[in-house]
DNA sequence: ATGAAAGCGCTAACAA
DNA sequence: TTGTTAGCGCTTTCAT
């Protein structure tokens, strides 16, 4: 462990052993074209020397915006989210960019964070946002360049980029139809995050489409990345004097509860339930019969969403393009489902 | 997108609405006790009103580290490093520090990194050293606190916090030699990496204290996050004249990896290999028959290491107690392994 | 090709 | 209780 207090040697250091101006040596360093090579050469053979690195607050102070690029997720454990982590992290570094990771899945949490990356003059940020950002969050974000990505928050001026929610679960809700499903219950997030209203929208389009009534409909809405809630949601699902011959589950953390669930008390899919899940990781090939579930191009996302940002950062982004792209799951089809034998 | 250019509001800009001096403004807000109540009242009200952030960097300049705690991992998508990475996440928002986090699987970017938080005055930082850390990456963590987390490279003088990993392979290995099993293979990293000396030779110490020479050792190393190694590696072993009853991983990545292998290859655990992973995920459990594999308690880990590195922070640091701290890992048996049945 | 000096926003020592 | 001022390390005019 290192002394603290050791002073950190400057460019005024390096100037008064290279026998040149403070100026000089800035402008050695900077490559600036006006410095002879020979001085470059000198005062940046001092530089190493000493051992000098450049004081980025300082310069900072000078105005322009530091190379940190901020990342708010509401939890890095979650398979969707550090792939999200790590495309960025890959793109932060090949322009040179400094990741902050902030973890926040409350409101106040959130604003915080935000308040001390725009502290911080960062460059700019990814964000997924929460329910319902605070006042002072929607506030910061007007000084801070940023790019919503997976759920968009109305309140957010924006660019966002996402999955076709809507879509993805309406296809994963008609697969189970068309194998002859109808007691079909779903499992997700609440209708506050705009993930969970797309969601179960598109859950309510397949039903719809196939001639059965919201009285039919069978849904149960909850936290999205609470596992106990998914595990009491398969719970009572199974319990229930009409139980359904299959399930639709709509986010990661749930999904993984359900699986944990059958698999603990012995439950056969598709046998006692079809179940279709959400997000694809290797062990879902290997749970059961392997399940049926619809796979994002997350990294994909992640990567198109840091692209964006930079260039915004690159041409000023004096406009507000309020851009939103969404890219479309793939249902991947595996033994977990199969078609209804029930009356 | 807001405008970039927009200009921040200062402490200049607050004390000339509020009619104060630009350092009774800063007091105000710091609530120094100098300052009357009115007056504070008034500042921050005023400052709310304008949308007053700190500047950090100008504060920074003034001397002292900012509230930037880095992390370099070797990769994020590893459940056990999203684990580490959340555990600090928690820890640094208890304590008002902001995480960095730096994905780096070489040393050049390893050393690219640790610039820039030197550059951005840190406070500290908590590091998975690389193989080989660069000259320049050792001298440059001279300025900043910093802490090992489970590999440990000798070259770093600081305090390391890890996994017991020659207790933890040889309990792993006389699980499987008590089951009468001899012909057992090790697929782990290589010696290069602390972590992977220490794990082969608890192999070997096993493997020896129940008189097995080391001609008779299947020892497979290479790099310890490369699934494709796993995967080749599980390949070999099972295609060899005489394939080993038993395998024992050492890494998280390739115990993922081979679990795949063995799942697609329909190969049935324990009846063609008796096998014990590394690390443990909720999906182990739903493998086959369930995995047997060694438990580590990471989220303690990485939580005591934050600690330690605050502790550290917060007392100046200015001994050196190259303090050294492991945990142990615990068997966590579960239907992979049975005892030998093979000549 | 190089140096001198101002100033970025903030804190703290010194004044009042 | 509040104001004045110096200075942190760097970049950037403006001089030389």
């Amino acid at each position: 462990m290192p002394d603290q207090k050791n002073k950190m040697v400057t460019t005024k250091d390096v100037a008064e052993v290279a026998k040149v101006s403070v100026s000089t040596v800035g402008r050695a360093l900077a490559d600036d074209p006006r410095i002879s090579e020979q001085t470059k050469t000198r005062v940046k053979q001092v530089a190493t020397q000493l051992g000098y690195v450049e004081n980025l607050p300082a310069r900072l102070m000078r105005g322009g915006r530091s190379n940190l690029i901020g990342l708010m997720l509401p939890d890095i454990r979650n398979a969707f989210y550090a792939t999200i982590a790590e495309a960025l992290s890959d793109c932060c570094s090949a322009k040179g960019h400094q990741l902050a990771l902030s973890l926040a899945n409350d409101p106040q949490t959130e604003a915080r964070h935000i308040k001390e990356l725009v502290s911080a003059r960062a460059a700019g940020m990814v964000i997924v946002p929460s329910v319902h950002p605070t006042r002072e969050s929607l506030a910061l974000l007007k000084n801070l360049p940023h790019v919503q990505l997976l759920r968009r928050a109305a309140s957010i001026g924006a660019a966002s980029f996402g999955i076709n929610d809507e879509a993805s679960i309406h296809e994963g809700t008609r697969h189970l139809l068309e194998l002859g499903h109808r007691r079909i219950a779903y499992v997700g997030g609440t209708e506050e995050l705009s993930t969970g209203r797309d969601r179960v929208a598109g859950y309510r389009r397949a039903m719809r489409e196939f001639g059965i009534g919201a009285d039919q409909m069978i849904e149960i809405l909850g936290p999205a990345s609470s596992p106990e809630f998914g595990t009491q949601a398969i719970a009572d699902l199974l319990a229930s004097p009409d139980r359904p011959t299959a399930v639709l589950v709509s986010t990661v953390r749930i999904t993984q509860a359900i699986l944990e669930y059958l698999h603990e008390r012995g439950m056969a899919s598709p046998e006692t339930l079809s179940v279709v899940g959400f997000g694809d990781s290797p062990e879902f090939k290997w749970w059961g019969p392997g399940l049926t579930t619809l796979r994002m191009p997350i990294e994909e996302l992640a990567t198109s969403c840091a692209l964006w940002l930079f260039h915004q950062l690159e041409v000023g982004a004096t406009t507000d393009p309020k851009y939103h792209s969404t890219v479309p799951a793939t249902l991947i089809v595996r033994g977990s489902t199969a078609p209804c034998v029930s009356p």
